[in-house]
DNA sequence: TATTATATACAAACATGATTGTATGTAAAA
DNA sequence: TTTTACATACAATCATGTTTGTATATAATA
């Protein structure tokens, strides 16, 4: 076939992580072979191979067109840290989290892969501990605005910032579990964002 | 090979079951053959494919072994409806299920396995609706004992137990998973414990 | 009680298909 | 003219399910 230009070649690029994608989603990340992406992309193995030296690389690239403006996310919440109400900002930013998985099926499709539909063994066995990392450094983020909702007095007085910080994590960590695993009935996906509130305004003061 | 009794027999099933754990906790669930099982537990697939159907099989007997006894841990626990302080009953609970994966290994791995090392898909996906199954019996066990609390005024009045009940399971499973995952260093399996503590008071009427 | 028949608990061999990485070919872009 | 962006062909391994073989436990029978 023909050289394509670098645009070409670059839709061509995106092309095979959004197949590859679709087909994790579908068979799973172990199952999918290189030939299930290529054809599902409507290119060959060989393009593949040109673009990425292998699935995991693969994996890699789509897990950051998912991850890396998340991390955005929170960091630009962390800025605002001269907030007047940091407890209504936590709560901000769960719920624009999840907000983004049901406007944006990519991003949700790779975090069912992720936390569905991927074995943490061997090269994978790296991620799970990357992905450790960021719930530490999210969980410290997390802990510096309830730190500032204790100053300004917002927070039930007894409450330790970090503790609440990792109730918190759990919570949400659960909370994505769930959003991803439900697919099925669409009870759960309905009080996501009740359950929000209601996880936040049991710690402002009483 | 000569034929075994039926104690023997037995011995052996078990040593498959306890070899597929082994293995794969260690290589993943997907890129576990029946060879690597098989030379594992000293026995060839012929004997594995005699107990066992097929892999998923033998996953489902492996998952049994730890679920069963916490299904039944949870019911017994239901049973203490007439607790005269519900909330440390919930306590107790959550408690109990580390405590159990702290002490008992296998149990431990299994988790780690569904958790981390399984993918959801094809024959495995009707597994993930049993465990979204199970979660909305456990929420509604903890539900019930949190009306229990409600009804003795050991809760904040304000709080709505159903809305309470999915807090706590998110929190639960959040915390599970951060168990599982976080292997490496040793800090979060020992705050564990004060997690709990700290999720169920932040419940007691103030 | 001794004998026989049958089901059991595996081991070993077989047939088949799938998947990976690489090596090579090629036409157009730069 | 030299890369680039692929497609195609190749080699080698690996995994699965099934089939066949067999020694023995166990139950039935005489």
């Amino acid at each position: 076939m023909a050289r394509k230009t670098k645009e070409n070649a670059e839709i061509t690029r995106q092309r095979i992580i959004t197949a590859a994608r679709e087909v994790f989603a579908k068979r799973g990340v172990s199952r999918t072979t290189m030939e299930h992406i290529a054809s599902h992309a409507e290119v060959t193995r060989g393009a593949i191979y040109w673009h990425f030296k292998n699935k995991i690389e693969l994996f890699h690239a789509m897990r950051d067109q998912a991850i890396l403006p998340l991390i955005d996310h929170i960091d630009a919440v962390a800025l605002d840290e001269k907030s007047e109400d940091p407890l209504s900002t936590i709560e901000q930013f769960f719920t624009n989290t999840i907000l983004t998985l049901m406007q944006d099926p990519a991003t949700n499709q790779t975090y069912e892969i992720m936390m569905t539909k991927c074995e943490y063994v061997d090269e994978f066995a790296a991620v799970l501990q990357q992905i450790v990392t960021n719930c530490d450094y999210f969980t410290e983020k997390i802990r510096l605005l309830y730190e500032h909702a204790k100053q300004k007095d917002q927070l039930n007085a007894a409450l330790d910032p970090a503790a609440l910080a990792m109730d918190s994590h759990l919570f949400f960590s659960g909370l994505l579990h769930m959003w991803v695993k439900d697919t099925g009935r669409l009870g759960f996906r309905e009080q996501a964002l009740g359950l929000i509130k209601q996880h936040i305004a049991l710690r402002r003061a009483c």
